[in-house]
DNA sequence: TGATTTCGGACTAAAATTGTCCTGTTGCTC
DNA sequence: GAGCAACAGGACAATTTTAGTCCGAAATCA
């Protein structure tokens, strides 16, 4: 299993969320549409990040998502996981034992270590530090980064 | 893009010719075989490590394949991004930038930072590597793992 | 020549990814 | 409580990727 577009969404939705502050509320078509990422797949994606207790929901008229913590308490591993399930590199590495290779599996033990150390990337990180990192770039829009690439071609 | 089973097969089909010693020939049928890989299958993916200079291959009768070096010198990395191309997390990392982002992209850096771990670790495990880990556990048949798979559920 | 073995491309089935859609359910406000 | 606003959740569908299969051709050896 690697990083899909859901996983992707999630993180771009949750940076959303913390670069307007703290416990502010925002809704899925307002996040849909600033991010560019197609509403209702979003709402699917929200919907772990729920359950995985990242963001609070509020239904009804004036509701929304908010975060349920300090984007420096979130890390990334936390919201992918929570979207993707366990990061493995490999089957091998999954709950169920459903490896079932030659002599003692090197191979496994490998991938384990690899796996981990995308873990420890992933965990060290947090939102509050992706934020951080987009002040010290560049500002460019979606679009224009869009149209740049557009142009490449 | 994540290691699929095409590069795990590559890997434990060279493991089997590096396990048999240096420059000694084998064939698909037999690899395929002990190493229960599909025969096909394996056969096309050897195709790729042949054109990626890792093993030869000798047409006709008496003929297989053998490495072109010492398992010492086939680093991980080597084999399965012959096969599966470029390591990436994420589309970010692929060559053609098809990352449209927004500001700056701070995710696809995090991206990257991660990928380049997972690589590090396959570069720095070679073939001859792995045959040592391999001696070091309990040597258990590909078959006696399975049944104890079976035995689990 | 004939047996053996790889080469390479076309093809296919199954699974995962990436969505869409529709019917709730909840909660707010009037 | 009527009606609207917003999320919840499941069924469904299109596309892409994975995991192979198959077969004819080319090379090599005896």
């Amino acid at each position: 299993m690697q990083i899909t577009r859901a996983g992707e969404y999630g993180v771009l939705g949750l940076l959303h969320l913390a670069r307007r502050g703290a416990a502010r509320m925002a809704l899925i078509d307002d996040i849909s549409r600033e991010e560019e990422i197609p509403k209702s797949f979003l709402a699917k994606i929200f919907q772990s990040l729920v359950k995985a207790g990242v963001v609070r929901s509020y239904r009804g008229a004036g509701g929304g998502f908010a975060l349920t913590r300090k984007p420096s308490e979130i890390t990334v591993l936390e919201i992918i996981e929570a979207i993707e399930g366990k990061i493995a590199l490999q089957r091998c590495q999954l709950d169920v034992p459903d490896c079932e290779h030659m002599e003692g599996c090197a191979l496994c033990g490998l991938f384990e270590r690899a796996q981990d150390r995308v873990r420890d990337v992933f965990s060290g990180t947090t939102l509050a530090d992706l934020v951080a990192t987009e002040a010290t770039l560049p500002a460019k829009t979606r679009h224009t980064r869009k149209l740049e690439l557009a142009a490449l071609k």
